[in-house]
DNA sequence: CCGCATCCATCACGATACTG
DNA sequence: CAGTATCGTGATGGATGCGG
């Protein structure tokens, strides 16, 4: 285990080694990468949302996953829901800050997508063309 | 965003919204956001690595989804195989350009977890316990 | 309007055994 | 060493119906 002096943050001087970031990305992994929670995350980006208008806005996601989603978000501290005690009663979701920022995470993630997926949409039609030729360079 | 980044555009110059964007995002964590991949990804951001050393070195991974996940990221032009026709065979995986691109992606998420893992735990521990006690300044 | 409960289909994954 | 094939299981998620 070395010790570099980045002092980028402000913890201790250790380093995490890469393994242990594994580790981390399995963990977030696990958290938003199932099929509704990046979507949602998304949608309350956007501002605060009640319960009907996410499911219209979240095209394909049924009440069920919808409230399970929140629920997971909440858990974590990513969502705030506020109840509001009238007769038929009204929900809002809305990002906490820590929620917010994983938005930051996701922005990272959809540039990679949108800078690679010609190549890797390539890259399986050739695979699945059954040739093993690689053809021209596998990346550019 | 950045689509007049590529110099390939077959579309007029449409600015990605972040419907968009949150589609890529889901398309991206189809592929890694299943239980191996980020590690073996991982494990290949080292260098070359044979089948067994992968094995060995992504704890608990059993050789049926080891070699699912090599597939996979072959077929997406990731990573690499390479045959040497020796007499037991050896076969070598190599990360490619695009799929080394990715780890900068999965950097990032690292780091996100390093900063909220804490604040997520603990917000987790309270809503495991029951409820009603909001900590101090979780949300604005 | 909001959300939980139940049933059910699918699939990712693990364990095991066998081949080249 | 480097896989492939098969089977069993738990988790994920969709559809539906009821309750507050």
């Amino acid at each position: 285990m070395s010790v570099r002096h980045t002092g980028v943050t402000t913890d201790p001087v250790i380093v995490r080694d890469d393994e242990q970031a594994a580790c981390d990305v399995r963990e977030v992994l696990d958290r938003i990468g199932d099929k509704w929670t990046v979507l949602v995350i998304n949608e309350l980006a956007h501002g605060v949302r009640r319960f009907r208008r996410l499911q219209r806005d979240v095209p394909g996601i049924s009440q069920r996953m919808l409230t399970l989603t929140l629920r997971r978000l909440e858990r974590d501290g990513l969502v705030v829901r506020t109840v509001y005690p009238t007769v038929p009663a009204r929900v809002e979701y809305a990002l906490t800050p820590t929620g917010h920022s994983l938005t930051s995470v996701l922005k990272a993630v959809a540039d990679w997508a949108a800078e690679h997926r010609h190549t890797v949409i390539e890259s399986r039609a050739r695979w699945d063309s059954g040739t093993g030729a690689p053809g021209p360079g596998v990346d550019a």
